[in-house]
DNA sequence: GTCTATATCCAGATAGAC
DNA sequence: GTCTATCTGGATATAGAC
């Protein structure tokens, strides 16, 4: 009914196993038991352990580099997208956090970098660009877009991206802890753009225009 | 030059590998070899490798209860500190920040939350409540009084804790994780709580008399 | 490629001398 | 309380039949 594609199973079972208990915590028979193999056939695909976690890595690197809007320098590219209402931003924000929630590589690798960063020197280097700099590199430029665009009041754009980010971060590691509360968080997520967007809203000079007729 | 504290050492430096191995990947050997004692002895201390991390979850809820500004239902005591400036809030926020990243027992327990969250789900509660819950129910409530006393434009103080708090969690992990950018994220806190206390300023109508000049 | 069998090592834990 | 010695099981990894 298979096979061919074992390699494949080998690191998906990997991934899985490692973003719960951690590279250390996991052994071999389990793995070889997730994929339905025994141990001793795990090293036909691999050399070792540790090749496992190095392919693992390898793979999450390249789904990332290949796939994360976050990823690439086409900051320019959906220049096009702007401006943005406040609830566009939801819409969107919402629907992302919602795709890296519920995608199973997406979410594990995010949950194995949490657990291994404190161990392991090159996973810290990746939770480190994947979920802190990339992302607020990223939101700076768009923001600082924005305010070119007049969206968005004038101010520091690396701090204004870092209080828009960094809470959405928060409430996405929350959600990997206790997955029932993702909808008290979409509802927090939502109040706080609409919030970001209200402060953060430009004082028109049209207003005075308007106010004098 | 020691015993009878023997006990207490154990149980710190099993904090100390939990911390960065996890609980499973630390073995009782490693733990009494950091103490200077065979794994043996360690038995006459504790009945199990997991009643060391049963007594370790106790005492850091207790030091937590004890001495967290955020376990208690004090948020009225520190009324009197108010009024609030910008300048004294970034002095005290960046304070604590110092104190619980360098003290090693508070950045230790964190960790070890940080990275048993996805496998003990007692840690994983702990976790939400000591830095999560707790904390942004401490701020919201301070905000709160904050707006009452015309420090704080009014608006939803739920989410100014979370805009507030948040970021700083993140930078808080990311110190962590990498010591050495201390210095960077202390600077980003800085412009951080600056802007948070300009943009929720209360609209004065003296600003309009001051542009018409 | 997968299996059984095995080698080697180290894990958690206990017994009993000192 | 700490030690040495030991038990038992499970860990990573290899050898060789199929």
């Amino acid at each position: 009914m298979d096979r061919g594609n074992t390699k494949q199973e080998i690191l998906e079972a990997s991934l899985e196993l490692f973003s719960v208990q951690g590279f250390e915590a996991t052994s071999v028979s389990q793995i070889a038991g997730a994929v339905g193999i025994r141990k001793a056939s795990l090293y036909s695909h691999f050399e070792n352990k540790q090749a496992i976690l190095d392919a693992l890595v390898k793979e999450v690197l390249e789904q990332y580099e290949a796939h994360s809007i976050f990823a690439k320098a086409d900051q320019e590219k959906d220049a096009g997208d702007l401006p943005m209402t406040p609830d566009a931003a939801v819409q969107m924000i919402q629907g992302q956090i919602r795709y890296i929630l519920h995608d199973p590589s997406i979410s594990r690798a995010r949950k194995m970098l949490v657990i291994e960063q404190f161990q392991n020197p090159e996973l810290a280097k990746l939770q480190t660009k994947q979920n802190y700099s990339d992302v607020l590199q990223y939101f700076t430029g768009l923001i600082a877009r924005l305010i070119q665009q007049g969206v968005l009041a004038e101010d520091d754009p690396e701090i204004m991206a870092a209080q828009f980010c960094l809470p959405i971060s928060v409430w996405i590691n929350l959600c990997d802890r206790e997955p029932d509360r993702e909808p008290e968080v979409m509802a927090l997520v939502s109040r706080h753009i609409q919030q970001f967007f209200k402060v953060y809203q430009p004082k028109e000079q049209t207003v005075f225009f308007q106010e004098l007729d």
